[in-house]
DNA sequence: TGCGTCTATGTAAGCGCTTACACGGTTCGC
DNA sequence: GCGAACCGTGTAAGCGCTTACATAGACGCA
């Protein structure tokens, strides 16, 4: 801002007044052209510096046709969001992504049909310049709105159905059978808790777990499947309706840390020991996995990864690069601690 | 969006000329202006819809000189900042206060350094109206730049010094006093576990706390006083100081809700039943208090007329209402549930 | 009928920046 | 010594919108 007395900013005009050069000149400055003389750079320069003079975005991106601004849309259906344990994982990645850019980051909350309509009228607009979405439940009507007007846009998880949009995702399934192999590779019969089918990445892990004992040459067992939400609280019942299983299942993997955590909670209850009676592998590696009771043996999700692959992908698509709009899958590491 | 085969969008000008009139009426329409003929207007709506005009808003802020978005800014050090209980209220209660306005609200996080420049160049360069900041900490440079620069900015939270900058608050002290009140009505050694002293909110708080005892007229004893950070660990950590005091305490009154969850935990953990042994008040009311064991007495803060008057005081600021100095401060209201 | 009012609309001048194009001055090859 | 090639710079035309000012009718009143 730096308001001179009058309550405007110093403009283009200005500067070049005060550097002696045309305001073309100082543009050319402004945006690191090379072609420049040395001495119309360093001119320009103090005379920024001593105006205190702050360039006009709403007038460059008229001029230039882009805001250098990208959006996360966080799309949750009420005021769960917040529990949400990807969300510090992602945003973090994302900072670190662009932040040799010029781009810069904005949240945009859509909790609710009536804020999901604000964001969507912001982002049409053509307030930023692309968008990442963030939508864990199903709903898709953002993103459909948005492909639909040509706005750049990648998603973070795999939607439903199909490839009508690009995303970045970790390999769900291929890691739900990582995790389950670790298990098979010492227990006889291992459970899952799983979560909502109805979203991709749940199914994709529950087929992972099956994959992994189709490979085992082991049966599958309906009574050894429970379903979860995705939440701590879920994956304590569920645990609760495994453990009355006879007889016991001596190995669990959990679709989800949160679900593993409230398993590990349940399982004490119980006087079960972990991982010697039953032992518990969860998938995320989210910030509580190392701090349960005992820390859990989980699948990484590489969210460093994803997120540079998010604002890649994005910004290729920004840059009109037909081309990438191939979705990037990566793959999930076990990582070993205490509880399997 | 709403792309034209060629990639661009249609202006205002392609609107006027389908509907039949000038620019400055299709403007005039757009922006609700009362003087313009019925006809006239349904002729422009109907361009309008027609073809998926939407408006830029960078030709717009450039010509009206404001962007009519406001940006929530959370400074964070670290990445703890999701695990703050505040912002979904924030978040939340700002949402509902400017549900019926033009504005947008865009989320900045500021957390580290560079992000916290980045945000600033942001905010400098005049791509939001006003700024709502919310720094639990004791950071104050991001909010003095913006003073500084004369940017509209109003605080959530009582900053350490003086009044150099409007803010919303809920009123501490008494809300302390009453919560301390509360335990003395049937305790008679009541404890306080406080948050971190350098912030004004847990002086604050602090002070409350002893305003009840010398109304009481009790003295004020050291050894019942223990030291937090605000965060659940902190309080059970607090808790297992005070219980180690002799005689132990009968009443304590915690800072925070999330320090009273830790304090009740590690109570049970003791073996020491509530409210029968000891009771507990916490602060806040923020949603894990509902879910403690046993629920928890606590100050509710009035989120969301706190919010409310944030989005009423920035606005005013905005439209330069120099004598919306004032900050404004909030009672926080006793909410009585089985801990005390 | 003539004059002043009022209302709906149009004209055009910005808002502050970028950039295509033009232009004068060097430098270089021959 | 001359034209080509190149380089740094300026001129000016937008980018898409808002709005002050001008204008043309419609209306009321004497």
């Amino acid at each position: 801002m730096t308001l001179r007395a009058d309550g405007t900013r110093p403009t283009v005009e200005a500067v070049a007044a005060l550097a002696g050069v045309s305001t073309a000149t100082v543009s050319r400055v402004l945006n690191h052209s090379p072609r420049v003389s040395a001495a119309a750079r360093a001119a320009v320069e103090n005379a920024v510096a001593e105006l205190g003079y702050v360039p006009n975005p709403a007038a460059r991106s008229l001029a230039r046709r882009r805001t250098d601004t990208i959006a996360l849309v966080v799309s949750e259906p009420d005021e769960r969001m917040f529990a949400d344990p990807f969300l510090p994982a992602i945003v973090h990645g994302l900072g670190e992504a662009i932040a040799e850019t010029q781009l810069q980051l904005i949240l945009l909350l859509a909790q609710g049909e009536r804020e999901q309509r604000k964001v969507e009228r912001y982002v049409l607009q053509g307030h930023v310049d692309g968008v990442i979405m963030l939508c864990q439940h199903g709903d898709e009507a953002l993103p459909r709105a948005f492909v639909a007007a040509g706005v750049p846009i990648v998603l973070t998880g795999r939607p439903q159905d199909a490839d009508w949009i690009p995303y970045v995702d970790a390999d769900n399934r291929a890691g739900a059978r990582t995790a389950t192999e670790h298990l098979l590779a010492t227990r006889r019969r291992v459970a899952t808790i799983t979560g909502p089918l109805d979203l991709a990445v749940a199914a994709d892990r529950f087929d992972g777990y099956r994959d992994a004992l189709a490979a085992a040459g082991i049966a599958f067992d309906p009574s050894l499947v429970a379903h979860g939400d995705f939440t701590a609280e879920s994956g304590g019942r569920a645990m609760e309706r495994l453990l009355a299983c006879e007889p016991c299942p001596d190995g669990v993997f959990a679709a989800s840390d949160l679900m593993a955590a409230g398993a590990l909670r349940r399982l004490e209850a119980a006087g079960r020991r972990v991982p010697a009676d039953v032992a518990v592998v969860g998938f995320d590696d989210v910030a509580v996995a190392a701090s349960t009771k005992p820390p859990l043996t989980t699948m990484r999700q590489p969210f460093a990864d994803m997120t540079r692959a998010l604002a890649a992908l994005l910004q290729r698509r920004i840059a009109g690069d037909a081309g990438a709009g191939e979705s990037v899958i990566l793959a999930a590491t076990l990582v070993r601690r205490a509880s399997a």
